[in-house]
This record gives C-alpha cells, structure tokens and sequence, in this order.
DNA sequence: GTCAGATACTAGGACATCCTACTAAATTTC
DNA sequence: GAAATTTAGTAGGATGTCCTAGTATCTGAC
C-alpha cells in the first residue's frame, strides 16, 4: 500500500526562528519580530487550513464554500444578497460568485431574484445544503475545533491578540 | 479618478465574535473558542499577505517568490536544491517547481544541475536576483513588519502563541 | 424628470496551493 | 549485482483569491 509519507515532510528545526536569527544578524532589529509574527501567521494559516479541507472533503465542499453555508444558515431567513455574504466573509465579490456557482451546480444553495433590487441576486440555502452544513460543522468541532492542539487559555489567547490584530488593521 | 472605495469594504461589527455567540447559541460551546481562532487565523493571513503582496508590487514578485530569494539568500552558497526549498518553506514540490519556474523567466534564479545527485536540480540567486531581494527586503521592513499595528509585546505573544500552535501541528 | 455617479453581479485572466501521475536516478534489499 | 523501493522534479488539473472590465440598475444632484 506503499507511502504513508506526508507530503511535506517536517523539519527538524524552526525555519522562522531561523529567519528571526537571520534578520537580526543583518541589523534589521526592529523589523524581525514583525517578520517572524506575519510569517508565522501565513504557516499556521497554512496548517489548519489543510486540517480543515481534510475533515470537508468527504462533504465536498471546501472551507470558503462551509463559510457561506454557515452565514446562511444563521441568517433569519437562510438567503442573503452576494454583496452581503462578500462583506461578512471579507472576500472580494468575485470569491462569492465562484463560490456560489459551485455551491449551486451541487445543489445547496439557489440563487433567486432580490425582491426590491433588480441588481441584487439573493442566495438561499436548499434543504440539502442546511443538512449538509449541519453535518459538516458536526465534524469540524468534533475533529478540529473542540481541540486545536493548544490549552483552553491559549486559544482565547490567539483570538485576543489577531482581534487586535484585525481590529488594528482596520478589518472592523 | 473616482473611486477609492476599497475592493472589499470594512464592516461595523466583527463577524468572528458573531460567529462566536452563533456557536454558544447552538450549543457548541466547547468549539467556539478553537472555531473563533482558526477563523481569525484565515482573517489575519487574508489581510497580512494583501499588505505585503501591495508592497511587493513594484518589484513584480509575491511573497511566494520573494520567500524563495531570502531562502537563497540566506544560504552560504545562494544556491539550494529544489527539495530543500520546499522542506524549508513546507510548501509542496510543485509550489516550488512553479515559483523557480516564474523567477527564472525573470532572470532572478538559474536552474543548475546537481554536481553529484543527477535526479536533483540546484537553483541559484543571480546577481538580480540578490538586489532585488534587499531591496524588497528594505521594503517589507519599513512598510509591513516595524509596524503591524500591534504592540510590541504583542508581537512578541503572536510569535510565541503561533509557534505553540505550529510545533503542536508538527510543523517542526 | 434627467443624467452622472454609485452599486450589484458576472466574465475572463493572473497566481498560488494542493493533488495525482509520470519519468529518471539513487538507494536498499536480498 | 539485479530488482524493488524511495526520492527529485515536472506536467496537467482542480480550487480559491484577487484584479480589471463590462452590463444592468438604482440613487442623488440639478
């Protein structure tokens, strides 16, 4: 059955530790915590995005497709306008609209025509796409989210300081 | 010259601690912290990276591609095999035949064969290549990574926090 | 009321990431 | 030493993100 080899291999040291080291022996001080904070960022996003699509997968829908079934699933009347689901989710209007077709072409949403707006295009969720966003989100709290591989307080810990994060760079 | 509307506009309200109260509200209060952390983790990355993809504009590389330099950069003989660049950046081989492919139309890195593993190529920084590395360098440090907008502390918590999460993932 | 400007959405394209499959070469097994 | 396995790299395809451009519709200024 052959390799059970991931298929990026771990490493024996940290590389962002290492570029820290690296920039402070070139004299950039002030800028290496900066470097190895947006770094680390873009690896551990890496990380459990990979975890995430892996519980989805049998789901068939991918991470950005969940997000918008969940929206709509909180939603009172389980439909939103596109522009509302790009503002929510902070994708572009282009990312909604891929993202729909997909969610449409395997029938968990539907698209109907805004009420009042001619422009507006409503997305509603189908039975089929609430059931499935119920199962899947079973599945992300059972395998990812009840234990992300940090104690309790430090969860709490990442969602204060990228709050402030976000907050300062003007996501609200 | 019209609009300075952004692509994607900022919102009133953060959509992760709705999506918090959401989780408590359904019962699923011992996964909303880690959901409130993963998801603020895809936030972070979605607005950091645009940050420095901005900034990098003008020297016509992504981050991607600016990460490979310093990796070549940093090592004593500017030239690495492809292999190594992957280990180190945990990124797949593909990603990494894809980024040398696109620096090496750009004349910022040779492909070389390996002088004793023949399976295996060696790709070097070229006399560009290193400028344009600093000098992107020079860039990120004075527009992106002195100031994140968080304290330094703060940043120092982000590393820290991160790496927990990342060693416990098994990035290294 | 008209018309300019803003807003909602789609189309097509550029990149980045991953995956599977394939070739070539090195290493391990027996 | 020959065969099986592992490793290095590339090709082609899927998905997601963004951007620019274009159409249709709504809003607000006059």
């Amino acid at each position: 059955m052959a390799h059970m080899t991931p298929a990026i291999p771990r490493l024996a040291a940290d590389p962002i530790a290492e570029a820290h080291r690296q920039w402070v022996a070139h004299g950039w001080e002030s800028a290496a915590d900066g470097m190895a904070a947006i770094t680390s960022l873009m690896r551990a996003h890496q990380i459990f995005l990979a975890r995430v699509e892996t519980v989805l997968r049998p789901f068939e829908v991918s991470f950005a497709r969940y997000e918008v079934l969940m929206l709509l699933h909180f939603s009172k009347r389980g439909a939103l306008p596109m522009r509302t689901i790009g503002s929510r989710l902070q994708v572009h209007q282009t990312s909604v609209t891929n993202a729909v077709d997909r969610l449409e072409a395997a029938s968990l949403v539907k698209r109907l025509p805004h009420p009042t707006d001619r422009r507006a295009t409503l997305v509603e969720l189908t039975r089929t796409g609430r059931v499935l966003a119920e199962k899947a989100t079973a599945a992300l709290n059972a395998e990812v989210f009840t234990d992300t591989g940090l104690s309790p307080r430090a969860v709490k810990d990442v969602v204060k300081t990228l709050g402030q994060l976000r907050r300062s760079a003007g996501d609200f």
